[in-house]
DNA sequence: GCTCATAACGGTACTACGTACCATTATGGT
DNA sequence: ACCATAATGGTACGTAGTACCGTTATGAGC
C-alpha cells in the first residue's frame, strides 16, 4: 500500500473539498485533515491556498521564458505563436483537471482574479520578446520615439495574441470545441495578419520598415493545397 | 478646527505610512492609529487594505458601464475610445495621487496584481460592448460560428485598446509625456485602423474575415528569392 | 542489522487581515 | 431638552500565511 506522494494527495483532497463545499468554505485545515497530513506540509508544497489549483504555473512560465530567450530573434512571431501553442497544449494535457479548475475559477472571484494575473505574466513575457524582435528586425531606430513606438506596438500585439488564445482556450474548456489547435492557429494568424507584421507598410510618417530585413515566412498548417498557397505567396511577395 | 472627513484622513495616513515604511510593513492598526480613528472605521470606508489605494475604481467602472450602455449602438468604436479617454482623464485629474499610487504599485507585487485585475474589468466591459456592436453593425449573422467570430474579434480588439491605453498611461505616470491625450488618441486610432473597423472589408488577397476557410498565410516582404521561399513553405506546410 | 546524515513531516505560536456584533458617541431637527 | 439616526469605537473570532523547532522516516555505507 504505497501511498501517493504528499503533494498529490493534498491537491486531490483540495479539489474534492472545493467541489463539495466550495472554495471559501474549505479551510487549509480541512484539506490537510482529509489528506492525512499536517498543516505545515501543505504550505511546504503550495505557497497559498490558491496555489493548489495553479500548481505548475511558474514552471510553465519559466519554461517559456527560456524557450523564447533561446529563440533566434529572426524567428519572430513564429516563436510567439509556438509559445502560445505550448500553453494551450499544456491545458490539453491536463485534460479533466483543467476543466475542473475552470469550473472553480468561473465561480470563485478570487480564483478568477488569480488567473487573470497569471495570464498577464505571459502577456508581459510576450510583450518583451516582441519588443526586442521589433527592434532588431523591423527597422526601427534607437531614438526614444522609436523605442516608444516599438513598446506600444509590442504591448498591443501581445495583448491581442493572449486574448485570442484565451478565447479559444475558454471555448475548449466549455466543451465547445474538441480540437482547439486549428482554431488557435487561425486566430493567432489573424492577429498577426491584422498587424501586418512586419510589413508595417510605409506609415504616413515615412518610417520605412523592413528595408534591411532578411527572410521571414510564417505558415500555419492548413487544409488548403500547396499550389493555392504558393500562388498566394507569389502574389504577396512578388509585389 | 474642523477636521477633514474620516475617509480622507485614513487615506492620507495610509499613503504617508506606505511611503515611510512600505506597504507590507504597515498594518491597518498603524493607519488607524495615525488617523486617530478606530480600526472598524477603516473597514467601513475601505473593503480592504489594498482598497485604500484604489478607492473610486468601482465607481468609475459603473460610470462607464452606464455610459456605454446608454450609447447608441451605431456610435461603435467611437464610444469605446471615449470611454477609454474617460479613464485617462480620471487619472489626469487625480494628478499627484495617481503618480503616488503608481510608485507603490510598481514596487509592491500584491498591488500590481490588484491593478491588473482592475484593468481586466474594463477590458471585459469593452469586449462585451464591442461584441454587441459588431453583431449589430458588421454584418455578422446569428449562427454559432458567427457569434464566436464576433466574440473573438471583440476580445482581441478590447485587449488591444486597453493595452494601448495602459501604455500611454504609464508613460504619463513616469513623467515621459506631459499631455498624454493626443498620444492616446493616436494610439487608439491606430488600433482601430489596424482592425479595419468598420467595414471589416476583405483584404486584398480575398480572405474575408467572415469566410469559413481555415487558411492563413503570412508573408513578409523580403529580399529572399521566391524559390527559396517556396521550398521553405513546402517544408513547413507539407509535413 | 546498525549508524548516521539528510530529507520529509508535524506541532506550536504568532502576526495580521477581514468579519460579526454590539456598545457608544456625535449630530441635527423639532 | 429630546429623540431618531448616522457615525464611530471595542471586542471577539476565524483563517491565511510565517517562523521556528522538534520528530519521524529514509536510505547510503559499513
Amino acid at each position: 500500500m504505497s501511498k501517493k506522494p504528499a503533494r498529490d494527495r493534498l491537491a486531490e483532497a483540495a479539489f474534492d473539498l472545493f467541489d463539495e463545499r466550495g472554495y471559501e468554505q474549505t479551510t487549509v485545515d480541512d484539506i490537510t485533515e482529509r489528506a492525512g497530513l499536517g498543516r505545515t506540509t501543505f504550505f511546504r508544497y503550495y505557497r497559498s491556498k490558491e496555489d493548489v489549483i495553479f500548481p505548475d504555473h511558474d514552471r510553465l512560465l519559466e519554461q517559456m521564458a527560456e524557450r523564447l530567450s533561446a529563440t533566434s530573434s529572426e524567428a519572430g512571431m513564429l516563436a510567439v505563436s509556438d509559445a502560445v501553442r505550448v500553453v494551450m497544449v499544456h491545458y490539453l494535457q491536463e485534460g479533466k483537471v483543467a476543466r475542473r479548475r475552470y469550473a472553480l475559477t468561473s465561480r470563485v472571484p478570487a480564483l478568477r482574479d488569480r488567473e487573470i494575473v497569471s495570464t498577464a505574466r505571459y502577456q508581459r513575457l510576450f510583450s518583451e520578446f516582441i519588443a526586442a524582435w521589433l527592434t532588431d528586425n523591423a527597422g526601427y531606430g534607437r531614438s526614444d520615439s522609436d523605442r516608444d513606438q516599438v513598446a506600444l506596438q509590442a504591448e498591443v500585439i501581445a495583448a491581442a495574441m493572449v486574448a485570442a488564445h484565451n478565447h479559444v482556450l475558454r471555448r475548449w474548456l466549455r466543451g465547445q470545441v474538441q480540437d482547439p489547435l486549428p482554431e488557435l492557429d487561425k486566430a493567432l494568424g489573424r492577429v498577426i495578419k491584422v498587424f501586418a507584421i512586419p510589413g508595417l507598410t510605409p506609415a504616413g510618417d515615412g518610417s520605412s520598415v523592413g528595408a534591411t530585413d532578411d527572410t521571414a515566412v510564417i505558415a500555419f498548417r492548413t487544409s488548403t493545397d500547396l499550389d493555392t498557397l504558393i500562388s498566394s505567396l507569389k502574389r504577396i511577395v512578388g509585389s
